[in-house]
DNA sequence: ATGGTTGCTTAGCAA
């Protein structure tokens, strides 16, 4: 099973981009995020000419996430459905091929110390506690998505520029980790161990072609899936050209 | 130096 997930900054935006690069990539699954686009007006018609189905969880101009999968989409949960009142369209999880796939859209965060920086260590709190309630770490598992949090220090262009600032903070790494410690594996750090390698480029300043970027797309697995992992890779790619997202999509294959 | 680019929605916010 071939796994990805690709933040693609609105897909009405990037629709045939994104149809294009299934048609080559041919993965399995992918987990989109910051859809930004109510569900009734996601192109769901053309996925499914290009024979994937979705399932969605949209709102309108931010946020929304969904998974397109060749095969069958069981057992959907939308949200954190932690009885907390978040109308953010943050998650949502479906089960394909016996395989639990959750794709996320972690908070941002903005600016160290302001609320929405609060919201995102809190969320990461919250989707800890959803594993620990709904998921087995003895179970094949994958959470995908975009994580807007580099793990170490060689997963930014320069650590010493990212200090202290949002994506790279030690409370949001510590949270990151916290996450971890339920039992996900980092698959694309489980096939490499340079740094350098990153899935987003801010559109400002020549990002992208300096390769000034950091690592914030993960696909995550659950040990006796991670253990299956094949390969791991970032499809840098998919940044180039016209109209790119400012992610590259991150893609993981399992052995089935 | 607080810049710059893109998308959604239409001037300002979010990333």
């Amino acid at each position: 099973m071939k796994v990805a997930t690709w933040n693609v900054n609105s897909i009405r935006a990037r629709k045939e981009r994104v149809l294009g690069w299934l048609e080559r990539a041919q993965p399995d699954v992918l987990c989109l995020q910051e859809t930004k686009v109510e569900d009734a007006q996601f192109p769901r018609d053309e996925f499914r000419v290009a024979g994937y189905e979705v399932v969605l969880a949209g709102q309108k101009s931010y946020n929304g996430v969904a998974i397109a999968a060749r095969r069958p989409l069981t057992d959907v949960v939308r949200g954190l459905d932690d009885g907390t009142d978040d109308p953010q369209a943050r998650l949502i999880a479906a089960t394909i091929d016996g395989v639990r796939i959750l794709s996320a859209y972690v908070p941002n965060g903005q600016a160290v110390g302001s609320e929405k920086f609060s919201y995102k260590l809190a969320w990461l709190g919250r989707m800890r506690r959803y594993l620990d309630s709904r998921c087995d770490p003895q179970q094949p598992l994958v959470l995908a998505g975009d994580f807007n949090v580099a793990p170490e220090a060689i997963d930014v262009h320069d650590p010493r520029l990212w200090r202290g600032q949002v994506l790279f903070t030690v409370e949001e790494r510590a949270a990151l980790a916290q996450l971890r410690n339920f039992g996900l594996v980092d698959t694309y750090r489980r096939h490499h161990t340079e740094g350098g390698r990153f899935s987003w480029w801010d559109y400002r300043q020549l990002a992208f072609p300096k390769n000034l970027g950091v690592r914030i797309d993960h696909v995550f697995a659950t040990p006796p899936l991670a253990e299956q992992s094949l390969h791991a890779e970032i499809d840098r790619e998919a940044r180039k050209g016209e109209n790119p997202s400012d992610h590259a999509p991150v893609v993981a294959e399992f052995a089935d």
